[in-house]
Parts: structure tokens; sequence; C-alpha cells
DNA sequence: TAGATTGTTAATCGATTAACAATC
DNA sequence: TAGATTGTTAATCGATTAACAATC
């Protein structure tokens, strides 16, 4: 009877933030013909250290070949597998205003595995519109187009002061996993995980390093 | 003759991706009318613990006082500075398609203290359309645009395809701050700082959680 | 004074890095 | 076999946390 197997499988989040920029660089890898990959190479197209790539990958299993690399087709396919990329998430967007408009027209979601299955919006002025495949419906719509589907990805695209109530209205319709683009913070229970994209503060914290460049004797 | 102070102004990155969340949460106390605010009040709108909001606090100066709090009013004021938000920070936009023109129309980049003063696209379809306050120009004037303001921030919402191409062209016009909205990798020369949101990661990220959630015994 | 809250310390935790034995 | 490259170790670095003396 062979040992059972139980690798100790827990993935750094530093680690897995990673793992997209790995998988997105060895699509374009095997896009270009390539059979096996370094973790020099991959480390430099994905721009961190050869080191950091090895104690990543080596976090997923035993996957590469001393002497030779990894092999790109198979590495495609591990962390694919690794990070739940069925090639078929269903994601919901709240807020149909000028980011939201973007990101349900934004060809790269479809082209990494994300299909929109709603979009919703309290205006009434934009009740009815057609956006690519889907009218603009309320957000009252929200438990219909999710539907107990506890997969659905809920992406927030409203003004700041509206987004805690999409939250929580999202979390009832049984959604647990929510992308946020609002400027605020986000309370949720313990089973659903939030992130919070802020692009104004993105944007502070390359003025930070500016001013601190540019003003050196402060 | 008093000692010259020389604190060692080396702010933490993890604190430094703080700050502007500080700062927002700060502006909303001060509309509702908050004098001060303690390290726990702050940290509950900010989503942190309160220790780490006074350890955060504390790389700034010694601004708080025991038993009382934090003055909200003169804590914006240092947590700007810090910043550098002189309120005026000027930033030009390459790649007006769907999020270009999101970003372009973006409320929240006025209101925390930016603003546009160019946006381009090599498409000549898109020459000459009104934007807000801005026509839409050719690439080939990001230097004109720039002319020589090293202040200028540059954001990229191009096809990945061709974004080293414009980080390029941006570096050769002076631009020392780049935010990047094109999922690809992007190499820069040691004084320019580069930020890339990659909207497709991020939702990826949130599927590895989920992924985990619902098939725990892979 | 008594109660509240900061600023800082020290311990812990997690992430990065360099080095190299293992091995293709 | 010789050269290349992984997987892993151990050291280092940076960030978080809890605790509490200082002090308003």
């Amino acid at each position: 009877v062979p040992d059972v197997n139980r690798p100790p499988r827990r993935i750094p989040d530093a680690t897995v933030a990673r793992l997209p920029v790995y998988h997105r660089c060895l699509l374009e890898l095997r896009e270009a013909g390539a059979a096996t990959v370094s973790s020099e190479a991959l480390a430099e197209q994905s721009g961190v250290t050869a080191s950091k790539v090895r104690k990543d990958l080596s976090y997923l299993g035993t996957y590469g070949t001393r002497g030779v690399g990894y092999d790109v087709e198979n590495l495609v396919r591990q962390i694919g597998r690794e990070l739940g990329l069925t090639g078929n998430w269903p994601i919901v967007i709240v807020g149909i205003g000028n980011l939201g408009r973007a990101l349900a027209a934004y060809g790269g979601f479809t082209a990494r595995g994300f299909r929109i299955v709603g979009l919703l919006d309290d205006d009434p002025a934009k009740h009815g519109s057609r956006l690519g495949d889907h009218l603009v419906r309320p957000t009252s719509a929200l438990a219909e187009v999710v539907a107990g589907d506890t997969s659905v990805i809920g992406v927030i695209a409203v003004p700041a002061a509206a987004a805690q109530d999409v939250a929580d209205a999202m979390v009832r319709a049984g959604i647990t996993s929510i992308l946020s683009f609002s400027p605020t913070v986000l309370a949720a229970p313990p089973g659903v995980a939030v992130r919070v994209v802020d692009l104004a503060s993105e944007l502070q914290i390359l003025t930070f390093h500016q001013h601190q460049r540019t003003e050196p004797a402060a």
C-alpha cells in the first residue's frame, strides 16, 4: 500500500497573487511555441526572481525536470487547476456607470475565462439598455441572476456611498467572492472573500514615490 | 542650538500602501464633523487593526495625543503631505478604448487631486473626438503633452501587446511614474516607478479561494 | 486623580533570497 | 559523462501583533 501522500497544501498569499502572472506568461510562451521553460526564463518574463519562481511552483507540486526545466503545457494546466480556472466563471457587475460599462465590454475578462451573467444598476434610465449580450436590469434582480449559484463572482462599480449596500445584497444572494472598484472599505462575513481595487489609491502610491524623489530633503 | 532632528524617514512599503486608505477615511471623518479620532476608530473604518494604525502613523511623526487620539484635520494634512498630495497631479492617459474612456471620465481621479492633461490613442478614427475637456490626440504627442514636466503620471490602457512600446515612449518623454492596466509585465529603467493593475488577475485570485472552498479535497 | 489612548518594544509570523545537493 | 537546472534548505529580511509604560 503506497503511502497516502498528504502534501501540506497551504499556498502562501504572496504566491497565490503571482500565479495569475505565471499563468499569463505561460500562455504566451505556449503561443510562441515553447515546449519547456526554465525558472530563469519564466522569471524574466514575469518580472520576478528565478528563486521565487522555483519556490512558488514547488508549493504546487514537483512539476519540473532538473537539467531541463518545466513543461509549458503541463505547467499551464497545473496552475490553471490550482487557480480553479475551469474557463467558465460567471460574473455579475453592479453599477453600470463609466467604469461598469468599461468592465462589461473588457475583452480581458472573456479571454481569461470569465463570462458575464448580469449587468445591474439602480438608475431606471439605464434599465433595458443593451450592452453586448445583456440588458441592464435593476439591482433587485441580483438574487434572480445568481439563482443560488455560489460560484458567481460579484463586481461592484457603484459610488462609494452605495457600495456596502450592494455588497450586503450580494452576500444575501449567496455570492462569496466580491471584487470592488468603489473606494471604500467593505465589511463582509467570514466566508466571503473581498478584494478592493481603488484606482485613485494606486495613483497616490505613485505620488508618494515621485514626491520622495523630487523633494528628498522635506 | 537645537539638535538637528534627523528622523529615519524610511517608510515601509506596506505602510505607504495603506496611507491612501487612512487619508480617504480621515476625509470622511472630517466631512462628518469629527475633530479627533482614536487609532481604534480609524482602524475600524480602514479595515485594519489599531496596532497597525499606530505603527503606521508613528513612521510619519508623533501626531497623536495620549488619552485623546489624533487631530483629524492635522492628520489629513500630514498624510497628504507625506503622499505629496498637492491637489494637482497631472496625468496623461494613453489608450482610449473602453477602459481608457472610463478612466478619463472617472470622477474619483479629479476628486482625489488629479487632473488630466492629455488623452492619447494611435487609432486615427479617434483623433479629434472630444472627451470632457480634452481632444484625443495621437500617441506621438506624448512629448509635447508632458513638455519636460517630470511630475506627469502616465496611465496605460492599451492592449497588452502595445503596452511596452507605450511605456518606453513615456520614459523617453520624461515620465517617471507609470500606472498600467495592460495585463503584461513592463520593463523600465531604475528611476521609473511602475505599478500594474491586472483586472483579470484580481478575479483569478478570487477564483483560487473560491475553488479552495468548493473543492477542499482536490 | 482616574481613565483613556498613544508610541514603542519585543516576539512572532510570513516572504524573500542565496546557495547547493540532487538529478535529469 | 558533463552541463544544466530543479527542489529545498537555512539565513535574512520585512511586516504584523500583543503588550504596556508613558502621558495626556
